[in-house]
DNA sequence: CGTGTATTTGATAAGAGTCAACTCCCGTGG
DNA sequence: CCACGGGAGTTGACTCTTATCAAATACACG
């Protein structure tokens, strides 16, 4: 990929969340970007790990997991274009969980001493990754609650919701229809439950007809109904939080 | 409480986050805080508020909850002295979940403009917040995972290390032996389980030879046993990152 | 001392997990 | 071109953890 298409990515990233000035942008265009390509699967990082380079996605989709000793897992996040992976690790030593790609991914990476000099020198940059984090943290709340609090019906339809609204605002796919990148052990993953569980209730959500699937495509038939089951309320993404 | 006790531990805060400048702490003094005193249960924030204070708890703990529209709880968060609350509405608009006062409470407040002014004029300042920040993001994690992969009785061992470590970190009790602030339906909501089995899973512990109860007095009886049952790694709470 | 909240206990039910087998799909190589 | 292999998805039978319902007890506070 191109870099100046990569800076015009990044940049827009920034523009969406805080007008940025002419001086901002020069700054991010000198930001020293690689860019890097990397199969489904592939680990960017591990727990324990102490990382220099921060990625931010171009395109592809990532997830965040925690293991436990014996070998459960739970995917804490899923990432989309447009993000930056590695927050935490501008201002944290040791990673604390797992990232890796769901899909191929291609990534532009920048190293993390460059990104906070970067932000100390650009404050409306800065704000624009304080929001980017504090939105995660927003997300991880609601699906504390979801496994917490939701039966497997709920808590799936809730993340068929989730991505719905995510993947149309990255413009991946229409709202009501788009590939789900994941395999149902995967899904379960995300959400506490098992695969067999998930194929379940997949399955259910189907026949009484909110969703229609064919291999992994997922169609939203009946957003009313889904969301409602879902107790879906999109205010914990803050979309709203542009621009201030 | 007198108000240089305040700076104080709002500086000490601070520097146990980075290191403060002369001209750093000056600008802490100068901060408006306002102290104030709330009872236990008291709301300090609801959902969709749009609140113009961030509070830094002086003494007492306070929660995040979500709620589904049928009434379910979830707790997101246990907070505790020493801690911002509210930096989230440091730089989004909406609160997406509502605090609420464990105990009784004592806050400093101050607005959020001057704080935002603040970490703009003092980076290192803005950086501990940034770790802070990041650090709640890295236990909402811990918690999904808690959630999501572990059993009952893991869950709560998690929980009750968790306090453990953290109430010492508070030197708000021995790391061994702590009243326990929540009700047994409060640690339920916590941890995704009703308070019938909060009740058996603790009597089970405590006839294990884990812990001993008296009223809500908690005391770890073997704590190595203990963590394992919970497979508690503290690597999660960023115990170490002080001082970078 | 009574009243309300928190805790404890028992009996039963249900949602989700486990185990196991089978099918489907897709890419690979003979 | 087709047989093969492996991963993902599907299905059924059964189990188990945790929820639910209900009642009793303990405890704090006025």
């Amino acid at each position: 990929m191109d870099i100046s298409t990569v800076t015009e990515k990044v940049l827009r990233k920034f523009e969406s969340r805080m007008a940025m000035g002419a001086d901002d942008r020069a700054q991010i265009a000198a930001l020293p970007f690689k860019v890097r390509t990397i199969d489904a699967s592939t680990y960017m990082l591990r727990e324990g790990q102490r990382p220099t380079r921060c990625a931010f996605i171009l395109e592809g989709l990532a997830y965040r997991q925690k293991l436990t000793p014996n070998g459960e897992r739970e995917i804490v996040s899923i990432l989309m274009p447009g993000e930056f992976v590695d927050l935490q690790n501008l201002f944290l030593d040791e990673s604390d969980h797992d990232i890796q790609a769901l899909t191929r991914l291609t990534l532009a990476e920048v190293p993390i001493a460059a990104l906070r000099l970067f932000i100390e020198a650009c404050p409306a940059a800065g704000q624009a990754l304080w929001i980017d984090a504090l939105v995660e943290s927003s997300i991880h709340r609601e699906w504390l609650l979801n496994v917490g609090r939701r039966n497997a019906r709920s808590r799936l339809a809730h993340l068929l919701c989730e991505f719905s609204v995510r993947f149309q605002k990255s413009t991946l796919a229409d709202a009501m229809a788009y590939e789900l990148p994941m395999t149902q052990e995967q899904l379960g993953d995300a959400l506490g439950l098992t695969p067999v569980h998930v194929n379940r209730v997949l399955k259910s959500l189907e026949t009484d007809g909110l969703i229609a699937r064919k291999k992994r495509q997922v169609s939203v038939i009946d957003w009313p109904r889904l969301r409602d089951a879902a107790e879906f309320n999109e205010r914990y993404l803050h979309l709203g939080q542009i621009r201030r």
